[in-house]
Order: structure tokens, then C-alpha cells, then sequence
DNA sequence: TACTATACCGAACGTTCGTTAGATTAGACA
DNA sequence: TGTCTAATCTAACGAACGTTCGGTATAGTA
């Protein structure tokens, strides 16, 4: 792994990225979350890594390769956070369980890794399409898991009909990639914004009571689908 | 006024600008809300507006007098909507009729404007302090406005107790300003977003029966707040 | 006709950008 | 010790940036 091309970023688990290439992406995601990818120079980029601009090319092909990464990392993140806690649930959880705790660990994860994930919320950069291509699958991926799980809700009779999911999917998503612009951890624990965004979304449900069975939904499609390949 | 010197912005009414000074605007609004603003070349703006580069001096001080010019169209234009709205309301409306009056003319005014609102919604750029010095309070003051008026509500007995203003002012607003990144009002109408978006915030309500009184609120402070000085 | 102000232009300025080339250092292994 | 490789450096490239300067065409007014 030592004689590796460093510039290869074949596996996900890239948050273990020791010395120079790691703390490159520390500090490129801290710079573009708070000052935007176009505002961030290499050269700012390099001197709070400690290193000088062209070094960083021994590390990243290019910049936009450090913003593919970044954005990788907080996807990868937050699906691994959600299909960790959806595997602790009970097989016969209720989806209203189901879905908040995905909006629970998504925040969770959201949060743990801000400066990559506030990155990736409010990405508007237009790239070339090559970069596209690897971070376009994976957000569908995830953006489709939300959305089969919302119909199956939906089928079970758990969400108000009058609600689509074409509106609530990505109302709900935007909700909560909304926080990292304003949320500080340091000023409230998480667990506060959790609770206030899950008891706020509770017109969601045509059960007012929280997280009980309506009607037992059989074969979750969802379960499975975060599950890396 | 047509001797005046066009680089003086003095008042707000900015929508009517007609001419190259308009053109100007509203190229930079849909340009800086796709691409963002340091990936919008002057250039590109002058070239889309149809004159160039150097011409967009005679209209405008800076690159930067253009972003905030833009901003400023943007909130008065939201805080004119809902100030018209609420004038519409009857005097003695529930606080949660004025709060949904509030999240649709929100919305309303929001996608009318959309590249100026969605520039201002996503508006991360460090600027020097002295644009920050018109804008900052202009955003300031609506957020007070919001404030107050979760807080006359609450304190009519309306909102739940357990949700805390802190918390609950910045995800509603940051649920609203999400939905310029993704709602496209040609494929379905605004007022299915509204509708959806009241009926899923649902949660927030002691009262479950929508708009219906609880208890009478009376001297709501907020009622004025929004009114030009 | 002469004057004035507005709107525009082409050309250039100095700066910063992402990136590359080539040389130098430090550590691992034969 | 000699060799190799990874990691870093200095220096520079061309391009693009926001901005300025000086000039021109137009149109209303004296």
C-alpha cells in the first residue's frame, strides 16, 4: 500500500487518509464549504496543509479530483451511517420507524462529517462530465433509496396520500442538508435538531402516534439497496 | 432621472430597470444562481447581456455591486410578498393562518424572482464588509420578523412547547430557501409545493385542525415589523 | 452649429489562477 | 555503499480574471 500511486482513490474508507493526502482534504473541504470550490486557490489550499501548490499534485491529479473526493467521502458517509442504523432496527420496525431513523442518522452523519458534507449540500459547481460520472450514480443511488422507501411507506398506508413523493422526497433531503448552513454542534447537541425536525415532519404520517404499526409492511424493498456492491 | 447616474442604486423598486442595467441584472441573477458567482465571468454576463465587458462599468461600480444589488431585489421582493399578504389576513387570524400565509407567500415570491432569490439562498461568498453592511441587516431583519412571529405564536399556547424558536426558525426558513435548488415550477405547480409543504410541517402545531383558533392572540407585534421606514 | 452627457467600444493593465517541468532531499532496501 | 522511489521544492507557463483608460457614436439642448 506504501508503493501505491497515491493518486489512485480506488476504496471508499478514504476518511483513514494518512499524512499529507488527508490532511489536503481536511483542509480543501473546510475551505470549500465556507468560502465556495472557485474562492479556495491551491496555493491557500496548500499553505494550510502545510506544503507548497505543486506538491499537491503529487497527491491529486487535478483540483477538481480533491472535490470529487470530498464529495465521495460525505455520500459514502452518510449512506454507511444510515445502513448501519437501519441494521440495528428490528425486521418488523413500522416505516415511520424506519424512515426516521434514517432522517436521524442522516443528520447524525451529516454533522460528523461537516466540512465534507456541507461541501457536497451546497455543491453548485458545474464540472466536466467525467467527474459527473462517478458522483452522478451515487447520488441517484441514494436519492432512489429515499424514494423507494417513501412509496413503500406510502403503499402501506403510512403517509398522507395527498402527499407525492416526487414533492416530499426531496423537500425532506433538502430539509435536512439545509442544516449544515446554519446548525453549530457547539452551541446544542445534535440530538436536539434531530428531535425538532423529526417532531416538526410529523404531518407526514396519517398516524398521529409515533412509531406505531398501522399496517405491517411486508419484503421492505429499501432494506437492501444501500448495501455497497 | 434619466441624467442620474445610473450606478446609483437608491432605491428598491430595482425590478423595473429597464435597459442594459436590467439586462445586466438579470443575466448575473441566472448566471451566479447555475454556476456561482466567481465561476461567472464579467465577460460572460456582458456577453449574454449583449454589450461588453467594459460596458458594465457605466452601470455598475464592481462585480460585487451587481451581486448585492442582486440580493437586495431578492429579499425585498420576499418581504414585500409576505407584507402584502398579511395585509390581507383578517385582523384577528389565527397565528397559525399567519405563519402558512407567511410560508406561501414565501414560497410565492421566491420561485417569481427565482435566479435572484436562489442566488441570495445560496449565497456563501465572503464578501468585504462594506456590501455585508447593506445586506447583512436587510437578511437580519426578516430573520427577526420570523422570530417574533414564531414567538407570539408559541406564546399563544400554539406551538408545541418542546420546539424551540432557536431550532425552528432556521429549518423552517432553510426547508423554504431549499426549494429553488430543486423545484421546477414547468413541471407542476407552485401551490402543490405549498400544500405540501404546510401539511407536512403539520408537526409544529399543538392544534391538529388547521387554521382553526385556539386561543386569540391579541396586539401581534410582528404584525408591523415588515413595513418600509 | 456647438456643447454636453450617455452608452458603448477596443485595448491593455496587473494579478491570480491551475498546472507543469526540473531539481533536490530523505528514507528503504539491495 | 549504491540505487531507487516518494515527497517536496523553486520557478515558470499560459490563460483568465476584474478593472481602467482613452476614444467614438448618438442624441438632446443651447
Amino acid at each position: 500500500m506504501a508503493t501505491a500511486d497515491p493518486r489512485e482513490a480506488d476504496s471508499t474508507e478514504v476518511e483513514r487518509a494518512s499524512g499529507a493526502r488527508g490532511t489536503i482534504l481536511q483542509v480543501a473541504a473546510t475551505l470549500f464549504s465556507t468560502k465556495g470550490y472557485a474562492e479556495s486557490g491551491l496555493r491557500e489550499i496548500a499553505e494550510q496543509a502545510g506544503i507548497r501548490a505543486s506538491t499537491v499534485y503529487h497527491h491529486f491529479a487535478s483540483k477538481e479530483q480533491i472535490y470529487e473526493e470530498i464529495i465521495r467521502i460525505a455520500i459514502d458517509g452518510i449512506a454507511d451511517a444510515i445502513a448501519h442504523d437501519l441494521r440495528l432496527l428490528a425486521p418488523d420496525a413500522t416505516p415511520r420507524l424506519r424512515i426516521e431513523t434514517c432522517i436521524a442518522a442522516h443528520l447524525r452523519a451529516l454533522h460528523a462529517n461537516q466540512p465534507f458534507t456541507s461541501t457536497n449540500a451546497q455543491s453548485r459547481i458545474k464540472l466536466p462530465a467525467e467527474i459527473n460520472l462517478v458522483i452522478g450514480p451515487m447520488r441517484e443511488r441514494y436519492s432512489n433509496f429515499w424514494r423507494d422507501m417513501l412509496d413503500e411507506a406510502r403503499a402501506a398506508g403510512w403517509i398522507k396520500p395527498e402527499l407525492e413523493t416526487r414533492m416530499l422526497r426531496p423537500l425532506i433531503l433538502g430539509t435536512l442538508n439545509r442544516t449544515v448552513a446554519w446548525f453549530d454542534p457547539t452551541r446544542g447537541p445534535l440530538e436536539t435538531l434531530s428531535r425538532t425536525m423529526i417532531t416538526m415532519l410529523a404531518g407526514i404520517w396519517v398516524d398521529p402516534a409515533p412509531g406505531l404499526p398501522a399496517r405491517v409492511s411486508s419484503k421492505a424493498k429499501s432494506r437492501t439497496v444501500l448495501q455497497k456492491e
